[in-house]
DNA sequence: AGCACGCCGACT
DNA sequence: GTCGGCGTGCTC
């Protein structure tokens, strides 16, 4: 009967699927399946591309319709490592058509680790063979005792776990004492366990760990955010719901702004559980990556933590995710995939049905208004944890207590930071401007120093003695004449920057050992050791820029000083009250963990302004509230989520110099598609979107015009229109 | 002439 | 995103 059948007669008709890859493609590329080659959707799999080979994931649904079957070409081959999962492949989904982005490439962050799709190699090891040495030593003897039982070791681990060098294991393996044996690599972490130390919590901090181990232990979607000033025990208390997530055996992501991933948290972690979690981060080594990558994909690693990028990590069974600090600007992706990794995260939870935890002390207005709205569960943790006390703050008017001439420091901070050091306390003095001075001019044309290449100021650095632009990194040295009329020596500073202030205090206070802290100063490992030497006692005065906001813990500091806390109040952005208010709190937060007294002095222009009157007040309910109602004002949407769309037929170069001035011009963007005149009319109609139009570019035109023009005109037509979407604030949930 | 650079289209 | 092809313009 088969024997009939024309289909016999007939080339058997291969099977062919679609597939991401990981290029800026609208649509998966069809390819062929090999006959007797295995896949399934999720695989991911190595496809030819043009003249390259690229690695992509078989993806969902019919192949993308009509190509000229000549085009298709097949899969080269299919990677020995778990697929790509159904939830996470409808979430990478779900981001492509949020940020207007092609899938290919928001796939091709999930799949960031160049050789994690094969297994990892064996690792070579040794195993007593029952083959005694001729001569006994003491070191052999300490292998021996180790090894005699006929279990596997490594090398390495071997000598290590003997306190013998490695030479004695090879000596020892030259006569035969040992086979060779192949062994699984070993695991990058171990399991960490939920019940090795728990926090003794009381109070407040018991309370909200009820309510958050509630939401998990009842399972399902749910978002929750820990709102307490630092020190309240935010990290005590999502470490107990993270407990109970390993309980349950499943995995648990921390996402934290990459800043914020010390050295210092990982060891909190392991005080807690006994082992430390996985990291993941940017400038991961490519081995370390890969092993996390694959490990977390296979579920033998249970706990990372890691930055925005780790939320596209394959798990094999997430059950929480914690973003902590989750108001910090460093959530936000601005190139290629424009994202909030806070935001993906609780749609990575919704689609994946657990619970995601939002950490923060300064929460962002989003997050307060999706708690007002009731999206979101909030856990207030009023009080500060284990007996610390709030540093008490004060506003210095800078109006009525000026500094005298040439100076920047108020008397009234200056007597304070001399008492500080008179009791043997550490001052920290915060100023968010590197360098020496933001602005120089010349005294006798008024020539400022401007960047050739994009005309922000030039910064002057004296301890580098180089003039830079804070922009774009342009520098030159600092130069001895006016390059417009030749005077020498005749340049000004104008305004302080950290450099400065520690002149400042230098002359004030001869004798104090002060610290300049700021990110140009040298690298990470310098960073460490003066953290180190401070948290040692070994500085009486640190002048720090925003890096001394995060993280960091100054256990003796009992003194604050806000230099300028006016800095980025005027700067246009609709976030700036928000973001300085959230600046300002982590910095004040610093001090006052040594039960001693502590203090903040804030000077300022503007005592009346709502984000001073908040920070000594500490009513942030207010403040937020009046936030809100701002933006209502200001015609913006209360989420910020607003989303500038570049439909441009210009050149690729010429859009993307549109995205970075649309940056600066709009702080509020939360995102920046660039789309070409084609899709973009589809993109917008068709997204989440509910727009309203404020279209600026080269020619004004409304929406209708556009799309018309667009199809008109074809794309050949060199033109650029702007359009800023608002995303509607509802579409996420 | 030789090549560096930028633009552009193709890639299943 | 990445490559190759091709035109423009500049240098050995």
């Amino acid at each position: 009967m088969k024997d009939d059948s024309p289909e016999l007669f007939a080339a058997p008709k291969s099977r062919v699927v679609p597939v991401l890859v990981p290029m800026p493609a609208p649509v998966p590329y069809s390819y062929v399946v090999p006959e007797g080659m295995a896949v399934e959707a999720g695989s991911i799999v190595q496809v030819p591309l043009g003249p390259r080979q690229v690695i992509g994931v078989v993806w969902d649904g019919p192949e993308g319709g009509e190509v000229d079957p000549r085009k298709l070409r097949p899969i080269e081959k299919v990677f020995d490592c778990p697929p790509i999962d159904k939830n996470m492949r409808s979430f990478l989904d779900w981001v492509a058509a949020y940020t207007l982005s092609p899938p290919g490439l928001v796939a091709r962050m999930a799949l960031r680790a160049p050789a994690a799709f094969d297994p990892d190699p064996m690792v070579e090891g040794l195993r007593f063979s029952g083959i005694v040495p001729e001569r006994m030593t003491s070191a052999r003897r300490k292998v021996l005792d180790l090894a005699g039982d006929g279990l596997s070791w490594t090398k390495s681990g071997l000598a290590h776990a003997g306190g013998v060098s490695a030479s004695v294991i090879d000596g020892l393996a030259a006569q035969g004492v040992f086979e060779t044996v192949f062994l699984p690599p070993p695991p990058l972490v171990a399991k960490p366990d939920a019940d090795y130390a728990p926090a003794r919590l009381e109070g407040p901090q018991e309370e909200a760990a009820e309510d958050i181990l509630e939401g998990i232990r009842s399972s399902g979607f749910s978002v929750a955010l820990i709102d307490g000033v630092t020190g309240s025990g935010k990290t005590e208390v999502y470490f107990e719901a993270i407990a109970e997530t390993i309980r349950q055996g499943r995995q648990v992501l921390i996402l934290l702004p990459e800043i914020a991933l010390t050295a210092n948290f990982l060891e909190r972690f392991h005080d807690r559980f006994g082992s430390k979690p996985a990291e993941w981060h940017s400038d991961l080594a490519t081995r370390t990556r890969e092993k996390v990558w694959r490990q977390a994909a296979t579920g033998e690693v249970r706990v990372v933590a890691g930055a925005r990028s780790a939320l596209f990590l394959p798990f094999e069974d997430l059950g929480l995710i914690i973003v902590d600090e989750e108001h910090d600007p460093a959530f936000k992706q601005e190139d290629r995939v424009f994202y909030n990794a806070r935001d993906m995260a609780v749609v990575r939870a919704r689609i994946g049905d657990f619970p995601v935890v939002l950490v923060s002390a300064t929460p962002s207005v989003e997050s307060q208004v999706n708690c007002l709205a009731g999206r979101y569960r909030r856990i207030h943790l009023p009080t500060r944890f284990a007996g610390a006390a709030l540093p008490d703050l004060h506003l210095i008017d800078m109006r009525r207590s000026p500094p005298e001439r040439g100076g920047f420091l108020s008397p009234v901070l200056l007597k304070a930071v001399g008492k500080t050091v008179e009791r043997g306390e550490q001052a920290l003095l915060f100023l968010n401007r590197r360098g020496y001075a933001p602005l120089t001019l010349c005294r006798v044309c008024g020539h400022r120093f401007q960047c050739p290449q994009c005309s922000s100021w030039l910064v002057e650095h004296r301890f580098r003695g180089q003039i830079q632009c804070h922009q774009c990194g342009y520098a030159e040295p600092t130069p001895q004449a006016c390059p417009e009329c030749g005077t020498l020596d005749h340049l000004v500073a104008c305004g302080p920057g950290v450099e400065r202030i520690a002149e400042e205090v230098e002359r004030h206070f001869p004798d104090a050992r002060t610290l300049v802290l700021s990110s140009d100063l040298g690298g990470v490992k310098r960073l460490r050791l003066e953290l180190e030497a401070i948290a040692n006692g070994e500085a009486d005065i640190v002048i720090g820029t925003q890096l001394v906001a995060k993280g960091h813990n100054f256990p003796l500091m009992t003194l604050v000083g806000i230099v300028d806390a006016d800095i980025g109040l005027a700067n246009g952005d609709p976030r700036a009250a928000e973001r300085t208010f959230q600046l300002l709190s982590q910095v004040t937060g610093r001090a006052g963990r040594t039960g001693r007294k502590s203090h903040g002095l804030i000077q300022t222009f503007q005592p009346q302004h709502p984000v001073m009157q908040a920070l000594v007040s500490g009513d942030a309910a207010a403040f937020y509230e009046r936030e809100i109602s701002e933006r209502e004002r200001a015609g913006l949407p209360p989420f910020g989520r607003l989303v500038s769309i570049i439909v441009s037929a210009d050149t690729r170069g010429e859009a993307e110099t549109h995205a970075r001035q649309l940056r600066h011009s709009a702080p509020m963007v939360e995102g920046i598609a660039i789309l070409g005149p084609a899709e973009a009319p589809l993109a917008l109609i068709r997204g989440r979107h509910r727009f309203r139009l404020l279209v600026h570019g080269r020619r004004s035109s409304d929406m209708q015009a556009f799309v018309r023009t667009m199809l008109e005109r074809g794309p050949k037509e060199r033109r650029s229109v702007h359009v800023q979407v608002d995303v509607d604030p509802q579409s996420f949930l």
